[in-house]
DNA sequence: TTTATATATTGCAATATTACGATTAAGTAA
DNA sequence: TTACTTAATCGTAATATTGCAATATATAAA
């Protein structure tokens, strides 16, 4: 059906899903990185930088903004955007806490 | 397209997406925390547990699988799943040091 | 061998995603 | 005003994903 069944699921469940799904593409690993690299406001050089079309990146540049890891503010005729750092610390943590699962006593198979 | 240009990116903006992409989806994600919270193999109760189609979980099985975050052995009919402990930890490096990337100095917008 | 149980695979329908060109919107410069 | 620049949105085609029923496979038990 490619629908997802969330009502299957915990909310802490889908939450993890969704912040890694938006992850789950090299574009937006690549806009995130970049944006991180230059540590200041960017806008359509993203474009250049990337090599997808500009409609494409706006995109992935509005599904990003969505799960509200970058923000953008007007300037002029062009967008800024940058890490949304107070999400991005939320989101970091509970990718971590999911990530750190302990692992040691896993005495299986 | 819905084909991803993944010769646009390097390798390892495409191993982060790859890796996110199969945690970005709810059922895996509750497979995950069940095999970790079990602490030990388990098998078809996971249909039970998390209540989607028998031929559902053992695609979503397959997936977790075909990354390397788990593994299967056959016990007699039915077929043992764990963490692949060595593969999660090196998977959790590489999520963690992408996500940890320093949001300190970022003064834009 | 037959039967039962557990898991994998196949085939399919519904929906989602990716990507792009074309267009629109909104600001700037002339 | 008109022309230009930048980014968002729309429409669309191609492909991917999700989920299930039905079937296949493989082992165990009778």
């Amino acid at each position: 059906m490619g629908l997802i069944k969330t009502e299957k699921f915990t909310n802490q469940q889908n939450e993890i899903a969704l912040i890694a799904k938006v992850i789950g593409h090299p574009a937006r690993v690549a806009i995130l990185q970049h944006l991180f690299k230059i540590n200041a406001c960017v806008c359509g050089d993203l474009v250049d930088e990337i090599g997808l079309a500009q409609s494409t990146i706006s995109q992935h540049l509005k599904e990003l903004k969505h799960m509200g890891l970058i923000k953008g503010s007007v300037e002029g005729t062009s967008v800024c955007y940058c890490i949304d750092t107070e999400n991005w610390s939320k989101m970091k943590q509970i990718m971590t806490q999911f990530l750190d699962q302990d692992v040691s006593n896993n005495t299986c198979c």
